[in-house]
RNA sequence: UCCUCCUUAGCUCAGUUGGUUAGAGCGUCGGACUGUUAAUCCGCAGGUCCUAGGUUCAAGUCCUAGAGGAGGAGCCA
């Protein structure tokens, strides 16, 4: 038995051009830019399958089809008909050519051009900077992550249950939750489905859960939201090694899988997909904490090279950019000075102001770098890595690297303490390259009611709330391990934005609740 | 919570040791142009220089306080 979606109207949409060469269609869009000719229109319509350039003859149609067209401003909604033809120029790889034309919302006064924004001001205009291009690109690629994470464990057999939002109190404790209320009780809103998931794996076998998590925490980078997506699966009858490998495998199907399949929308994006070239062929480096500290210290060489070292070729490297940038500047400059055309002028002067900017940016990283080898040589054994550590331990290779094995008094109260050195807790935290911090943390977790008994008033937990979670050790326990993957962290890794805020369709973080 | 930086036209920014009527590019609007790719060319309009106070003959520029924003630290996915 197949499935036929319903034939609901004739539109044609962008993405099915190419399966119409030479016929003519019905399609409807919004203008994002229009560019005029004595007698031509060019319009570019987007219809959130595509884009694709729509071009009006004043020859092919009415005089007033023609002024329509004349006079349509960004954003507003039409309905077109016309043919579709080859044109390798364009970015479908197709064109229309209009022989009637429709207005059907008008749009005065569109905020955002195809010019430069502020971040804040893009922020305001969340709703409408959605529409871009670029926008559009990340939140497909978002879409096709998504896509590929349910497919992977659906084909292993994991099972998708959901964990509560509302929470009677702190999973992990240090993190500042968002307070709420819950009838006459106090509530938060749950940092973790972790312990629900321990749960449901025990009835279930392997789950996975997939929803929304929430932390109020005050930071302010490129790394952080309050509000964020987390994939998190638990699997009963798995140690750490076991959960290493799926996390492994896990990564390598879902970054393949967009690579496939998004390609208009990395390249959209000027994402290099070269730094994922090793992604499938090349094995994750499995680091202890203790081999990972080294590295930090640049005590142990990866590639025959210490940290300090690559760190240091990076910095003169990184100079060198500066300078070759501040030569072509003054070049730029006095080629201007000689007194150019005015399009020739204005494309030189962008260049320079590319080049600054560039500037500006490498003079930061340049900056940090004596800071990180400074923070990295004054490493104590037994904290948790910062973010610089992070960066300096990625630089070394040129796919995730998973550390585990971590010191288990910076780890959550139910991670499981390794027999042979019970220092040791059996967590995993899996680093992205180019400084995308940590995209997955996990581990296998605590069996021991003792041990959890006692971790749990260490860490001044209300026993009375973690009862249900006892009992999971009390009937038919077993040895089990999971992990949560940062989906905002994931996307901004895969598409290489600046910014996670971009990754999420409206952010929510410190000091932004709208729109 | 701490550190650094920013706030000038609708947008992105420049504005010299404080000195006449505050500038540019883009966008809007009007015009030219029959294949444009952030089109190009010509023209018009557009300002509470974040707010309050202070120094000064004179403040966009200096000082103090406040508001808003960006980046980072800590914390984390």
């Amino acid at each position: 038995m197949s499935f036929q979606f319903p034939k609901i109207n004739k539109m044609i949409q962008i993405k099915d051009f190419k399966n119409f060469d030479g016929k003519t269609v019905d399609t409807q869009g919004w203008v994002m830019n229009k560019r005029s000719g004595k007698g031509l229109e060019f319009i570019i319509l987007r219809d959130g399958s595509g884009f694709a350039q729509c071009i009006v003859n004043a020859d092919d149609v009415s005089e007033d089809i023609f002024n329509t067209a004349n006079k349509l401003t960004q954003e507003s909604s039409v309905k077109l008909s016309g043919k579709i033809v080859k044109d390798e120029k364009q970015i479908g790889g197709y064109e229309l050519h209009v022989t009637d034309l429709e207005l059907i919302g008008t749009s005065v006064d569109y905020p955002i051009s195809n010019k430069e924004h502020g971040i804040e001001f893009l922020m305001d205009h969340r709703h409408l900077w959605l529409r871009s291009k670029r926008q559009w690109a990340i939140l497909k690629i978002r879409n096709r992550l998504i896509y590929a994470i349910n497919t992977f464990f659906q084909k292993e057999g994991f099972v998708q249950t959901d964990s509560p939002i509302f929470t009677p109190n702190a999973a992990e404790g240090s993190t500042t939750l968002f307070s709420s209320k819950y009838y006459d009780d106090d509530a938060y809103l749950a940092q973790t489905g972790q312990l629900y998931g321990e749960a449901m794996a025990m009835a279930m076998g392997k789950i996975y859960t997939f929803g929304p998590t929430f932390r109020a925490e005050k930071s302010k980078t490129r790394r952080h939201l309050s509000e964020f997506w987390m994939i998190e699966p638990e699997m009963a009858f798995h140690d750490n090694a076991m959960n290493m490998d799926v996390i492994e495998s896990f990564l390598k199907y879902i970054i393949n899988d967009v690579l496939e399949n998004c390609k208009t929308e990395l390249e959209l994006l000027e994402r290099d997909t070269t730094v994922f070239k090793n992604i499938s062929s090349e094995r994750f480096p499995r680091l202890t904490y203790d081999e990972a500290v080294d590295i930090i210290k640049g005590k142990k060489k990866i590639n025959g090279k210490t940290s300090i070292e690559v760190l240091e070729a990076d910095l003169k490297e990184l100079k060198q950019q500066i300078e070759d940038n501040k030569a072509e500047i003054k070049a730029k400059e006095k080629e201007i000075a000689g007194g150019v055309k005015k399009g020739k002028r204005n494309f030189l002067q962008n260049r320079i102001d590319t080049l600054k900017n560039d500037i500006h940016k490498l003079e930061i990283k340049a900056g940090n770098i004596p800071k990180w080898i400074e923070s990295a040589a004054n490493f104590e054994y037994g904290n948790d890595f910062g973010g610089s550590d992070e960066t300096v331990i990625t630089i070394m290779f040129d796919v995730p690297v998973m550390v585990y094995n971590w010191p288990h008094k910076i780890k959550a109260f139910y991670m499981k303490r390794d027999a042979a050195s019970p220092e040791l807790a059996k967590g995993v935290d899996v680093l992205a390259p180019e400084g995308y911090g940590e995209i997955v943390g996990g581990g296998e977790r605590e069996t021991d009611l003792n041990l959890l008994l006692s971790k749990i008033e260490e860490h001044k937990l209300p026993m009375k709330e973690f009862e249900w979670y006892l009992d999971l050790r009390k009937y038919g326990s077993v040895p089990h391990a999971g992990f949560g993957l940062g989906l905002e962290r994931t996307v901004a890794w895969v598409c290489g934005t600046q910014h996670i805020r971009e990754t999420i369709p409206f952010p929510r973080y410190y000091g932004r609740l709208r729109p």
